[in-house]
DNA sequence: AAGGCAAAAAGTGCATGCAATTGCCTGATA
DNA sequence: TATCAGGCAATTGCATGCACTTTTTGCCTT
């Protein structure tokens, strides 16, 4: 191998690639439908192809890349159809992840969601969309986290990378951003009060609207990326 | 290479590693801890190192298979604690399966679903554990699949795979066979006139009480398998 | 006999090589 | 001009090789 290795440190060579590949697919900078050259991105990222291959298998299995024997691997391309059964799981696990936060948060868990959440509120009004975005997956996260459960926290956060390329233009829309902080704020009440149920449902509601405002862009633009796929 | 590639056909050969390392573990052949030796693997199946690797990458991507850099692949040990939060989603996935079962199952899948249910009857009268486990797998699918929900679908079955190492015990619990098969019933009747959220209930109570019988077992099992792990 | 250290053995991680497969290009044929 | 066969370049799939890390073994010290 010619020189050192770039960025995206720590783990072995394999590890890297799976967060390299991964992050260019969840940020959208690799396009659902793209091809995945292994002898290209090797070079790209100066290994050789067997860390690529590796990574490329696992991502395979995590459902981000799709792979076609002997004809190498793309971006995975989803069908209308399983793009709507992906939100309508987010919708689900975020209902679960509500309640049970509802339910089991710790009094500092409940206390800084709350703190946090207010705080976002100045965002809103000064329409700082990039900076509200972070907020957003910050208190998106701390549900995810105050169930209490790793394994919904899991298949939680994988869902929601799943979804990352195909909700980019969610806060586009005009007026999004103070609804997201008014459906928030259910959430957050409900949980304050520890009311499952109600959190539950809040939560599922956020998510669906969110999604409904996603899909449209998300599905045209993959079809726009990859014409010829198949 | 040497010699033809012995069963589990179809696929890369990376595939079929992955469906036959996955399979032992599944299956308990493999214990939670056992070390998962490159080269014996490589040896055992009469292939190289390089598709055992790649498999033991993508089950761990599955959480399968446990990984620790430069010192080899064990199958994954859970906590007591993460296995509680495995069993707690398998509930909640159940649950929602269930519900959505009630509410989107077509007419023909409730008939089978029905039909499949009162046959299997007989197999509790005729104490056939082992023929009921195979019902029993067959009617919880049903309810995966009549969720019309793809991503659920996949990580309810990816749940249960992960369960499966430790609830081999379960229906050798006495009088577990006819209880098993009355909370069968009360979801399926939930199904039939349609009612999502008694199905779910129904659901969720039947895996939680599976998954206390399963546990205790597990647990002991996989400590007495590997008890030097780490 | 127990502890510690060093050398050897074993095993992993990645690179490279080669056979096999695919897809493209070319040109012949209808 | 459209179609299709054949060959060629590009790419994947797997095997092998080598360097490096971890683990074990055996010897020496105390």
């Amino acid at each position: 191998m010619s020189g050192k290795r770039s960025l995206i440190r720590s783990g072995t060579t394999v590890d890297q690639m799976v967060r390299a590949i991964g992050d260019r697919i969840v940020t959208g900078f690799l396009r659902p439908g793209e091809k995945l050259d292994e002898t290209s991105l090797a070079a790209r990222f100066d290994v050789s192809r067997t860390p690529v291959r590796e990574a490329l298998g696992q991502l395979s299995a995590m459902g981000l890349v799709e792979r076609r024997p002997n004809r190498g691997a793309i971006v995975a391309v989803v069908t209308q159809e399983h793009l709507a059964s992906m939100f309508e799981s987010m919708a689900e696990l975020e209902a679960i992840c509500a309640r049970f936060s509802a339910e089991r948060m710790t009094s500092g868990e409940r206390r800084s969601l709350e703190i946090e959440h207010q705080a976002s509120a100045r965002l809103v009004q000064l329409r700082a969309e990039e900076d509200y975005e972070y907020f957003n997956t910050e208190f998106h996260t701390r549900l995810y986290r105050g169930a209490h459960n790793a394994h919904i926290y899991e298949m939680t956060v994988m869902t929601r990378s799943r979804l990352a390329p195909f909700r980019r233009a969610q806060f586009m829309l005009p007026g999004r951003l103070a609804k997201s902080w008014q459906e928030h704020d259910t959430i957050v009440t409900a949980i304050m009060r520890g009311d499952g149920n109600a959190a539950g449902k809040a939560a599922r509601d956020h998510v669906s609207i969110v999604s409904e405002a996603s899909a449209v862009f998300a599905v045209g633009d993959q079809l726009r990326a990859a014409p010829q796929h198949q």
